[in-house]
DNA sequence: CATAACGCTTACGTTAACGTCAAGTAACAA
DNA sequence: TTGTTACTTGACGTTAACGTAAGCGTTATG
C-alpha cells in the first residue's frame, strides 16, 4: 500500500486543489457521484473519492450533466448488468462518442476564428510595420468574417 | 445576386432545419442575437440572418453563453473599438482559446475511454469468438476503469 | 476562556435558457 | 361565415447547478 493510497483529505483541500467550492462537493454527494467516508460527522476523501471528483470536473468540461456522470461513474451497474442491459449502454456510449466528435470540431472551428482574429487585432494594434505573415492572417481573418454572415 | 441570397425563411422553417424551437429564435431575438426583419409584425429571416442562426448554435456547443455570443457576434464594435478596447478583446480571445484547448484535451480523453467502453462491452456480449483485437481493446479498458479509480 | 477557524445541516435564493400557456391577429379554405 | 393554420406578444413556470445565509457543534490558539 503505497502512502497515497492511504492519504485523505479534508473538503476544503480537495475543493481548493480542484478550485471548486466546499458547497460544489457537499451538493455532488447529495446528488450521489461522490461517497467519502465520515469521522463523526466530517467528511474525509480518500484517493479514490479525489478520482472520482477529477472524473466528475472532466465530464462536466466535456458537457455532461450531473446525472449522466453519475451514471456513467457507476460501473457496478454497468458491469454487471444484463446483455440487453448492455446494449443500452453501448448505445449510449456510441451516440455519445458522435456528441464529442462534433463537439470537437465545433472547438476547432472556433479555435481557428479566435486565432484569426487575434493575429487581425495583433495588424490593427501595431499599425507599425505589420509582418507579412500578420498582414496575411489578418486577410484570412477579415475573409472569415466577411463568409461568417454570407451563405 | 445569387438566388440563395434574397430567399427568406419564415421562423418555424428555421426551427425545423436547426432543430430548435421557435420560442428560441424569439428568445435568441429578444437577447440581441438575431435581428430579423418584418413582414407586418411576421418575422422574416434573411440567409444572413440564417449564418448569425448557424454561428449561435455552435457557439452555444462550445460552451459559451449567449451573451458571449452575443458579443463575439457584433463585430462592428469590435472592429471599431480604440486600441484598448481591442486589447481587452484580444486578451478574452487567448483566454477562451486556452479553454477551448483544454476542452479538446478533455474530449479526446472521453471519446478514447467511451471508445474502450464500447469494445468491452462488446467482448462481454458476444463472449462467442472475441477477436485478438476486441480482447485487446477490452484489457484495455479494464485497465482504465482500475485506473480510474485509483491513483 | 473566549474567539476564531473549520465543519455540519437546513433552507431559501439565483441565473440561464428556454417551456408553456393565454389571448389575439392575419391569411386562406370550405 | 366559420374554421384551420401559422404567426404574434406577454407573462409566468421550470430545471440544473450551485450560492448564500442562519444556526449550531468541535477543535485550535492566544
Amino acid at each position: 500500500m503505497p502512502h497515497s493510497a492511504s492519504r485523505t483529505w479534508t473538503i476544503s483541500e480537495l475543493a481548493e486543489e480542484f478550485s471548486v467550492t466546499a458547497r460544489a462537493l457537499r451538493f455532488y454527494e447529495d446528488k450521489g457521484l461522490l461517497n467519502p467516508a465520515r469521522h463523526g460527522q466530517t467528511r474525509v476523501f480518500s484517493a479514490t473519492d479525489r478520482a472520482r471528483l477529477r472524473l466528475i470536473l472532466r465530464g462536466k468540461r466535456v458537457g455532461f450533466s450531473l446525472e449522466e456522470i453519475r451514471e456513467m461513474l457507476d460501473l457496478e451497474s454497468i458491469t454487471k448488468g444484463s446483455p440487453q442491459h448492455l446494449g443500452v449502454w453501448m448505445k449510449r456510449f456510441r451516440a455519445r462518442i458522435e456528441v464529442l466528435k462534433q463537439q470537437r470540431r465545433d472547438i476547432e472551428d472556433a479555435i481557428e476564428e479566435l486565432e484569426a482574429g487575434c493575429a487581425w487585432m495583433e495588424a490593427r494594434q501595431a499599425d507599425l510595420e505589420p509582418s507579412e505573415e500578420l498582414k496575411s492572417r489578418a486577410r484570412a481573418f477579415e475573409a472569415l468574417a466577411r463568409a461568417r454572415l454570407e451563405h
